[in-house]
DNA sequence: CGTAGCTTTGAGTGTTATCAACTCTCGTGG
DNA sequence: CCACGAGAGTTGATAACACTCAAAGCTACG
């Protein structure tokens, strides 16, 4: 779309970046990996991918060929009705893989789409699995990726399952601020990368609602906002919207 | 709690059965591992244990020790938020292995309780891991189980973030059927081990909606309910609403 | 047979979806 | 340079689906 942004990220520093000098390392696969054992993950990898905005990396059906770490962006994944409802499954931001819930059946059970340019690591499957045989390592590190994926979507359930439309998105804040953290990046002050559609999608709720959420969060103090731009302003607050002790009457029950 | 019920339920049978001789060979860990194979999984587990009803397997915050495959019965797996507000991430049938989300921290994110008398299968995971380094098959399919385990979650955050309170309960109601049916029982009668509370807390609902449904449901002759009895009348229209095809003016989004 | 827990059903309320209009931003082309 | 249009975001009015509270009926078990 935009020629200038192709050309800035097509960038030979990024490309030629292996496990061992990634600084990812911590946070990807190459956890507790010593330095023979990243060379050999670092043939597997068969080579690095740009996706511009809106460009999908795999679409709901394709046959599982490799997985993908993402190394730099944000991605979605979405689940889809037949009728046409979409379900956001998750944001996925630098040292998270994608693709393991193909693993099951052999077929992506979701689509996978940039939210802005982004890198992605692609890490064919057979592959993966015969090296996780020979380094125990990485397959307890596998075994920890998908465990972790497991996690997420159980905080996900209990968020759409149990939570209102404030501490959902008071959540979903907080929990993109942690993320950002874990980058380095500054974790008070970020930008969105996903439309409020998304974020609705993500949430299970209207667009309109999230819309108005950010509204009143900005009223009462909790952020400013300005578009895509989030300031969190008021962690201590949030937290407690987030974990159920929000100023309104929430809805739990007792044993 | 119940003296008879207990002696009924330590049967010497059952505590032999070993995974080659395991009628859910074909639907656990053992799928696709050879007779040598086999044995060796056999050495690992360490003992096959009963719980009665309302027992807990493991709770929230237990450090990981093992995992468990359900034998018979029926377990439920919940989370928990500070308030007291219950997600049920899941119930678990014969067949089935509970734990997985443990193996990310060390420690179960979430609790498990038996529905009604149950018999679980301790796989210790240190010596489980160890073995699908030995065992490239056990791998490969301990990759597959987790994997189908994060699908079933994404297809959860569907119902919960996507569909509305009649669509949720028929795709329940269908999933039970098609789960009961794989272990060769009668797909269209079942009775439920689980309260309306306990299918709220897992569906999003309250257990007064969840009640309504039932008697909706009924009267519309899609199924006929008794306390926890249910016989499924009408597949092709239950499939139709969790589809989303319901004859309800579904909250459809176009693109 | 009595009690405790589970289930059903009713009435009223509220949170969130839907529909609609308007604004804003940004990139494109006249 | 400005007008234009498309997509994204905001805000308002209204309505509906599901929750809460309440009471009564049912089941199962001691």
């Amino acid at each position: 779309m935009n020629k200038k942004e192709n050309a800035k990220v097509i960038n030979i520093a990024s490309i030629k970046a292996a496990c061992k000098d990634c600084n990812l390392r911590e946070l990807c696969l190459p956890l507790g990996l010593g330095e023979p054992d990243l060379t050999a993950l670092d043939k597997v990898i068969r080579r690095r991918r740009t996706l511009r905005k809106g460009e999908q990396l795999y679409r709901l059906g394709d046959p599982l060929k490799s997985l993908y770490a993402v190394r730099s962006g944000t991605l979605k994944t979405t689940g889809l009705m037949e009728d046409g409802r979409v379900q956001v499954t998750g944001f996925h931001l630098a040292g998270e893989l994608l693709g393991i819930d193909a693993i099951n059946t052999d077929q992506h059970p979701c689509s996978a789409e940039a939210l802005e340019t982004s890198e992605v690591c692609e890490i064919p499957y057979i592959a993966l699995e015969e090296l996780a045989h020979q380094v125990p390592g990485l397959q307890h590190q596998l075994f920890r990726v998908m465990s972790r994926e497991i996690v997420e979507d159980e905080r996900l359930l209990m968020m759409l399952g149990r939570m209102n439309a404030e501490e959902r998105l008071a959540s979903c804040l907080l929990s993109f601020s942690r993320r950002h953290e874990r980058l380095g990046v500054n974790g008070a002050a970020f930008k969105l990368s996903m439309s409020r559609q998304d974020l609705g999608d993500y949430l299970g709720l209207a667009l309109e609602t999230v819309s108005r959420l950010f509204s009143r969060f900005q009223e009462e103090g909790l952020i400013e906002v300005q578009g895509r731009h989030v300031h969190l302003r008021d962690n201590d607050r949030l937290h407690a919207i987030a974990g159920g002790n929000g100023n309104s009457r929430s809805h739990a029950q007792r044993n």
